[in-house]
DNA sequence: TAGATTGTTAATCGATTAACAATC
DNA sequence: TAGATTGTTAATCGATTAACAATC
């Protein structure tokens, strides 16, 4: 028996219910069910069932899921029990504003020192720029960098990219409006926010 | 014979197809094919060709499509032929990084004096919130504001985006990482860069 | 026991792809 | 005419939903 991947648009969603997980959490929570998490979300609740079941069972028929356990669970499920180091690449608007973001502690990302800034100065020298990486990872917790950052030319992100996936860089979230061109086994994200907001206009006249 | 609404997720490709093919103008390009889109973007020709057929005939059998007409048409669909206003609220880090942000121009956002920047400092008094937007709005192009940012504690966000929306904003693209409850009508989009990241680490190990 | 909610199956719905006639 | 590529149809694939037995 072969075991199937789990669809991207199931992993995309995790993310999702931790954070409302999350937020019940504080709230003081200590259990809910799959209606409520629904609910907030804007998820039908057969959806959310089915999504958390291709990777355990995680509730209880009659009282719903624990709330703490499955945040916990779900922190596994996304390998972010501990926390990643982050390299912000560039030290413009975006990446200083990025660096100082609050919003990544207890997300699985950047507690205390494994956070490294390398301003697009210094990444422009090439060599530095992979002596910089290769050195931090290691200093931290080897070879471990899902996030970094980018603005500047096509070209000069394409070649920032290459840079980082050979210094081991494994996942990539970039600011810039271009599609990199990285190996089989690198994760690129982006965000571009002109796009979202095309998305809204459409619907505006 | 009922007009089918375009599915979100067609509409949600669009503005990619036209960041491409702007890059290929820029690029002094003329004509391209489905296919030749396709591979730029990942994404199969058979899907561009029906996603575009899907408003019209913009192409000619044996040539491909033409560049800058096509643009222009997508432009039209998307509603981004002139361009919007917008506010931003809140001047923290994130808040003034959009604010200097050099990418939205020729998208449809923001050329010359169609920026509004409101810190967070006058969000919280409603009342000068919502003369402000309306003045402003009513001064350059009625009734346009497609984006706004907003960050801080849940409770004022929510409050912050109802007071929008009692302004007449009808598009929100919110940089907080919570769920905003607004009356049909008003579109969301949301950008949280801890959910991408936790994207990628799922397969990471 | 009665009520509630899970995990799972089968049915439905929608999106993607393959294929090809039309035609530039 | 020959070659290329569109727009569109039908076939395939995958995701969502409805329903319910299992069980807390």
């Amino acid at each position: 028996m072969i075991n199937k991947p789990i669809p991207e648009i199931v992993v995309g969603r995790l993310p999702q219910y931790l954070r409302s997980l999350q937020r019940m959490a504080r709230e003081g929570r200590q259990v809910t069910s799959s209606q409520e998490l629904g609910e907030r979300l804007g998820i039908s609740a057969a959806q959310i069932r089915k999504d958390l079941s291709q990777f355990g069972e995680f509730g209880k028929q009659g009282t719903g899921y624990n709330i703490p356990f499955l945040i916990e669970q779900i922190q596994k499920i996304l390998h972010i029990h501990h926390d990643w180091d982050i390299a912000v690449v560039g030290a413009g608007d975006i990446g200083s504003a990025v660096a100082r973001y609050k919003g990544f502690t207890d997300r699985g990302f950047m507690s205390g020192s494994s956070l490294t800034t390398i301003p697009l100065r210094s990444v422009r020298r090439w060599e530095s720029l992979w002596c910089t990486t290769m050195r931090k990872s290691s200093k931290l917790s080897d070879n471990r960098h899902p996030g970094c950052y980018d603005r500047r030319t096509r070209l000069v992100r394409q070649e920032v990219a290459d840079r980082l996936v050979e210094a081991g860089v494994k996942a990539i979230l970039s600011y810039a409006p271009i599609s990199l061109n990285v190996p089989q086994g690198v994760r690129v994200q982006y965000i571009d926010p002109s796009l979202h907001l095309q998305r809204m206009t459409y619907y505006l006249c």
